[in-house]
RNA sequence: CGCGGGGUAGAGCAGUUGGUAGCUCGUCGGGCUCAUAACCCGGAGGUCGUCGGUUCAAAUCCGGCCCCCGCAA
């Protein structure tokens, strides 16, 4: 089919590549303008752009879809059987949805209805769901209200927002070829989202990473490999922000012991008291150096007993 | 030209009034011990990111380049 892709992120860039190996043809990849980021503020594509770039496939930044006359000429011009959009950033105003064939369809990465909004895979670990996975919708004018056309779920398990990604990245894109395929052959099944169980995953924001050390062991772990990468989870250590990577929830009575209040730090890493138990961190970060173990840490640093962590 | 930290032994760090390098852990060997991730003794292991400059002499001063990372977006 003739296909427009809109997307961002790597997430989307996945999706992106397993289409321009797919059968189907790739008029257009619309993603977000550049934007100057990073370290020395470098103009940077959007993941989505450099496949497109590495294909040949045409690229279209629009600043704003909505209302963007110029810029939906464009894709009426070049009608497309369907449009295919994935983590894009931007909503799309009716014209748009109902401008190909078969209209809009979207790879979101949660099991809708729950978990719809832009950051479904940090929540679904954050939120400690046992699974979470991947649904492909017929878009409608709401944010990931669409009826569903297929679904398939994965096991969290013990991943972190990285390997959950790619993981879901991967199943995403099967399951967008195999929509492609049940649309073209008309025997899609749209099935209606119960909206009264629904949840949203807000946008995230630095911020969110940042550690209260009154919630429990479990809470905290779960926030650390929900944010692997970004933003991680970081707390104040003394003067400096220390980032956490890698902890273990421990079954260890600290009730009385002031949240934060590092019990022990040794070879075998730091033990901190939070939510009257106690969480095992193994792993760390501090400003200007690579993640370390703690143990490696504590070679060339120190980290006393009864320090507070905030 | 967004701001900033850093590249020194396998690991984490120290070492700028310039004089060929040190700590902790690990590692190897030996000792002590019922025993040990404990303790004692000893050893191995480093082109100090890279190229060039200044100098009698550079990890240390100057310049270029490569790489890593934090903030901010």
């Amino acid at each position: 089919m003739k296909t427009v892709f809109m997307g961002t992120p790597d997430f989307a860039a996945v999706i992106l590549r397993t289409l321009t190996e797919s059968r189907h043809q790739v008029a257009y990849a619309v993603t977000q303008p550049d934007k100057a980021k990073n370290r020395g503020k470098k103009i940077q594509y959007t993941p989505v752009k450099e496949i497109a770039l590495e294909n040949g496939i045409e690229v279209l930044q629009p600043e704003r879809v909505r209302g963007n006359e110029e810029f939906i000429q464009t894709l009426r011009e070049c009608r497309p059987d369907i449009m295919i959009v994935a983590a894009y950033g931007q909503i799309l105003p009716k014209e748009v949805l109902e401008l190909p064939k078969y209209g809009c369809i979207n790879v979101h990465a949660s099991l809708l209805p729950k978990l719809r909004g832009a950051a479904p895979i940090q929540k679904a670990i954050i939120d400690g769901e046992k699974e979470t996975g991947v649904t492909i919708m017929q878009m409608a004018e709401g944010l990931d209200t669409g009826d569903m056309l297929l679904k398939e779920a994965v096991e969290i398990g013990s991943m972190n927002y990285s390997q959950l990604h790619d993981r879901l990245a991967e199943l995403g894109s099967k399951l967008l070829l195999k929509a492609l395929d049940l649309i073209e052959e008309g025997k899609a099944e749209p099935k209606k989202q119960d909206d009264s169980l629904s949840t949203y995953a807000h946008m995230i924001s630095k911020h969110d990473g940042k550690v209260s050390f009154e919630r429990s062991p479990e809470e905290i772990e779960r926030l650390i490999r929900g944010f692997d990468p970004w933003p991680g989870a970081f707390c104040d250590c003394g003067e400096i922000v220390m980032k956490l990577w890698k902890a273990q929830p421990l079954d260890e009575d600290t009730r009385g012991i002031q949240p934060g209040t590092v019990i022990s730090a040794d070879g075998k890493g730091m033990k901190v008291a939070c939510g009257g138990r106690a969480l095992m961190v193994t792993e760390i970060q501090v400003p200007g150096k690579k993640r370390v173990k703690v143990g490696d840490y504590l070679k060339g640093n120190r980290i006393e007993a009864g320090t507070v962590l905030r």
